[in-house]
DNA sequence: CACATCATGCGGTCTAGACCATTCTGGCCG
DNA sequence: CGGCCAGAATGGTCTAGACCGCATGATGTG
């Protein structure tokens, strides 16, 4: 925001590194210029004007303009210039939780809960989350809807361990807010997909009619090296699909310089 | 006039450009070092060390290390070294095919087809190939199996104008190879999946007996900028299963400088 | 023996230049 | 009018240093 007109053209004394790096001074500049004034496509201000800006060496400016390009936000272009990048597709599966989903769809996201305990883990439970069976877990049992109408079955199970307090004031309303608020903030995980026939149970709660057609994920969610929560949900088949970004073969490794070093590519 | 910097102390040879960029054969000496000599985690030759092997200067060294480090392939530890990455996760989905994916679970695949002809494009298949509706498209139909199991009945449309001698010589072993093979290699896609229960004559092919869940994708598949194929799947429930690696939840925008920025992290 | 200190080596940041390759534009000339 | 060519501007590569902060192990010291 606050654009360094004048960088104070010598040094500023009093702090010298404390307020960061230099380049981390231009990344941030430029990052909020590509966030607020550009538009996709935009040309941003050539490396020599940035360096006569911040007052710094080129390869600084450099350092700032690489690594917004190798987070795929730019695109530089020899000979003419550094441009906004085009949105890109995202090629990889995120962690949502139902509610983001559902709002991200423009419907209001619903929830009743079911059941809510704390128990000895089931055994296949304690082996999904790494724990000795019996060990306490949060056991929660909802519903969730879209604009009212019943979407999925949910079960999840946390380890106590990692939130003691979880259940003290009745069931959290995100599952994922109350691990983010104790410090195990969910950072990758794992679904497996499968269909199958919902139980009459199921189909009643769902209230399901005609095909009872299920699609079923279970996910292991971890924290870094934590397993902070495995999971269970049915969604009704008529009603909820998935869909999943793919990318091309994987390729051998060290992609960058190979691909100018064999000029046939008669393959 | 200005005589260079560099004193040509040893070779401005015959080609001195002519070969490629310095950093890059670093670089290739920094990925086959990493391929064939290290395991994971060995430490690799010091930016001095590299910087004395190849009488190059350390920037340039740093663009070798930092563009391997950027393709995850090293890490890199401030006072420590510079160290073969542990082999990550994979949070991208590929584009495997059928076989590939029937192979690496360690069953032998099979195929029948079912029905092979050259038609005009339906219309659902037309909008999802960006077709003018009834242009020609190759439709195949095979039943695939695993150990003898089937498994998935398969439906394929590929635009005919790609790959006008498709079905000359019968139907091709795999339909991504012909298209690698026509100059298309299938770079990216996108796959739809959803649950849904069996029609009698998907039933019957796919030997079901009980439950009648079956799993169904609906692919688009993309070389390039062009579309290349639409494909509807349809898995038995009982039998198949898709494993999705999930990442966290996106971040806004500018990762890397934003988290030093903050210094507070009191966890 | 336990612990603080220091030297060393490492990657991280930064400078003030240089030349190269590519792209585009504008003017010149046929 | 059309095509060619020279600049100018841009990013790409590279140098030969400098100092910083961090991690580690050796060296003393109480």
């Amino acid at each position: 925001m606050t654009i360094p007109a004048a960088p104070a053209a010598d040094a500023p004394p009093a702090t010298p590194h404390r307020a960061g790096h230099k380049y981390q001074a231009v990344r941030a500049y430029l990052a909020d210029l590509i966030e607020n004034e550009l538009a996709e496509g935009d040309a941003l201000p050539s490396e020599r004007a940035l360096t006569d800006r911040f007052g710094v060496s080129r390869m600084t400016v450099r350092q700032a303009l690489d690594s917004l390009a190798a987070d795929g936000v730019l695109v530089r272009e020899q000979g003419r210039g550094t441009f906004v990048a085009p949105a890109r597709v995202d090629f990889e599966m995120r962690l949502t939780t139902f509610g983001e989903d559902v709002r991200r769809r423009g419907m209001a996201p619903g929830t009743r809960v079911l059941d809510a305990a704390t128990v000895p883990a089931p055994t296949r439970v304690a082996e999904q989350l790494a724990l000795e069976p019996g060990e306490p877990v949060h056991e929660v049992r909802r519903l969730r809807s879209a604009d009212g109408v019943p979407m999925s079955l949910e079960h999840a199970w946390l380890p106590a361990r990692l939130l003691p307090a979880m259940l003290d004031d009745g069931v959290p309303e995100s599952l994922y807010g109350a691990l983010r608020a104790a410090g195990y903030a969910p950072t990758w995980g794992e679904d497996t997909i499968s269909a199958s026939v919902a139980t009459p149970d199921e189909a009643t709660l769902l209230q399901m009619q005609g095909s009872l057609a299920l699609l079923r994920t279970r996910r292991r969610t971890y924290a870094e090296d934590t397993a902070v929560m495995y999971s269970q949900a049915s969604y009704r088949g008529d009603r909820y699909s998935v869909v999943v970004p793919l990318r091309e073969a994987k390729p051998t490794i060290v992609p960058r310089a190979a691909r100018d070093a064999d000029g046939r590519t008669d393959r």
